[in-house]
DNA sequence: CGACGGGATTGAATCGTTTCAGTCGTTGTC
DNA sequence: GACAACGACTGAAACGATTCAATCCCGTCG
């Protein structure tokens, strides 16, 4: 059915060798041959087939990118990121969606191996060197996104969650607040876990202050609506909720705001995590914890470019930066 | 470097054929023979490459599946509609994005035909039927998303945005207000268009109202924002807003609060259009239109699938709902 | 005038899988 | 005991592009 480099051939009157230099090296081909072939191309409508190109050359011009969740902004602000870069690249960027479920996450990546993609950036759910290790072996080369490689010899580009954390329970501190919970989870994440680590580091000096948990399954809006209904039916109400991250935060905001008598940031502050855009135009504009977003993608495609270069692996760290607003009063 | 069936064939003492069948067809191979090529595919850590298989079957198990913007929920959650439908049918969904940019648009169309992709939707931003009709000739059919096919003969769900755009304005002419101004863009795009036509249309009956327009260059936060400060300096300022979408309608919300003068929605009433999870959680709750996305996915994957049966090409039209918050008063 | 050089072109080999007609060996039937 | 039937397995052909050594052609130079 669709036109092959030999229909082409055969109309242009010459061989497919010339038609693939046509579409590969123009240049190497007379000009008026290379009229001749175009015109060909043109009436048949000859669109080259990837999958033979691909299996000739032996690999692909695309990369993998595997979120957690592509309907986080946060992530679709990191995707944003590596798809520009990888453009000037000439690189094709394939995403996919783990849902943060391991078992979703391996089978993206078993996917982007059939494809023989070039490399994979990931924001991993949970342990999966031993996967990535199986894709290094066989020539795939990965990058860790949003999460420091913990193994040297592996290539990541992270924020300091820990920090992160520590920083918005400070902030929470100076304004006073004691009883703080953390809204999060799944607690094994660690983008999660490190940032708890970080609130709970923040307390640990300041004898009248505690963190609390208050686990949840997902990092979501509803997660966070779900969560806001819990605290308002808490004996003992928190004075300052920190998010796992801003969908969180913007779910608790809209749970608590279901019951009149708790006021944001009177009774209850909230800082969020990530600084995504909507959380300045919340209800109450969110104090949040500002990731480099786009930077960290392009930055992870660097990393991972270097790689097929053949250079080092190596991690980058970011920091992150309080941006103070009305939550947290 | 990476293992072949023949391989995995010569250290399992087999035939490659016999490889093939106990990946495609087990059952067709004895449980002791089928346990040996496991067991060397296991050794050799062989991964199916998917060009060669594509190449030879003929097509991929991909569809395609452009939208005006990734970083507008509408869209992430119209791919999740998709995506889970064509999980459930084995196929991938390969994700692009168009930026409202024809030639980006363009670009991507050729990539996916070269990936012999085995179909594709859209959500256009303007006439690509020349180049859908060349896809389609050589065996891909597509739909439209989001959008009515103009044309009959063509596939497509959407969501009637005259009415939406018609909704919109009743509402706020109930509530008595009448110097509307509808801000979205590009204006060629047919979504702003309709709604602009749905508004413009609800108040030729009413002598006193009118519907002034003032055009942005994209969708997005950003340029509500600048369009809210515009807002600010006007003249004479209208008594309420009808955004081309929600993460306008967000936009000049927070805009128009940089200037503590402007209350919304008493001096302004802001409805938005989608009703994204965001919507809910403005610093004013916005008044939408609501659209089912996730279903809006679902149904375009269904008619994508009903082509690749040999059924009729049809269209769905879905009907918006108005959802009122605060921000109507 | 013949040899040389070099740009343009050719076409067979190749990538790794699936497919399918055919072989092999065993079991069951009459 | 001959033959059919059947299941298991084989292996060569095919998919469509790219590559590269070989060939062709033509102008130039000695």
């Amino acid at each position: 059915m669709a036109a092959s480099v030999r229909d082409v051939a055969e109309r242009a009157g010459v061989s497919v060798g010339t038609v693939s230099n046509v579409l590969n090296s123009p240049g190497k081909v007379a000009p008026a041959t290379a009229e001749r072939v175009q015109a060909a191309i043109d009436d048949l409508g000859f669109v080259r087939n990837d999958a033979a190109r691909q299996l000739r050359v032996g690999r692909s011009h695309s990369i993998g990118l595997v979120v957690l969740d592509v309907r986080n902004p946060f992530f679709t602000d990191v995707a944003r990121g590596v798809e520009e870069r990888a453009a000037a690249e000439g690189l094709s960027v394939l995403l996919a969606n783990s849902d943060e479920r391991a078992d979703r996450e391996a089978a993206h990546l078993e996917l982007f191996e059939e494809q023989r993609v070039r490399g994979i950036l990931i924001s991993p759910v949970e342990e999966v060197l031993p996967l990535l290790q199986g894709l290094r072996n066989r020539g795939i080369p990965s990058v860790f996104v949003d999460r420091l490689a913990s193994t040297p010899g592996w290539s990541s580009v992270s924020v300091d969650d820990v920090r992160g954390g520590r920083d918005a329970v400070e902030h929470l501190l100076a304004r006073g607040r004691r009883r703080i919970l953390f809204v999060g989870g799944p607690l094994d994440l660690p983008q999660v876990r490190d940032r708890l680590e970080g609130a709970r580091a923040a307390v640990a000096g300041v004898d009248d202050a505690r963190v609390d948990v208050l686990p949840v399954t997902g990092l979501t809006m509803a997660q966070g609506v779900a969560a806001g209904r819990q605290i308002l039916a808490l004996e003992s109400r928190p004075d300052a909720v920190v998010a796992g991250n801003d969908l969180i935060a913007l779910g608790v905001l809209q749970g608590v705001a279901l019951n009149g008598g708790i006021r944001v940031p009177e009774d209850l502050a909230i800082v969020g995590y990530d600084d995504i855009d909507f959380a300045a135009a919340a209800a109450v504009p969110i104090t949040s914890i500002r990731q480099p977003r786009e930077r960290m993608g392009a930055l992870a495609l660097e990393l991972l470019l270097e790689q097929l270069d053949g250079k080092e692996p190596r991690q980058i760290v970011l920091q992150p930066e309080l941006v103070v607003r009305a939550s947290s009063g």
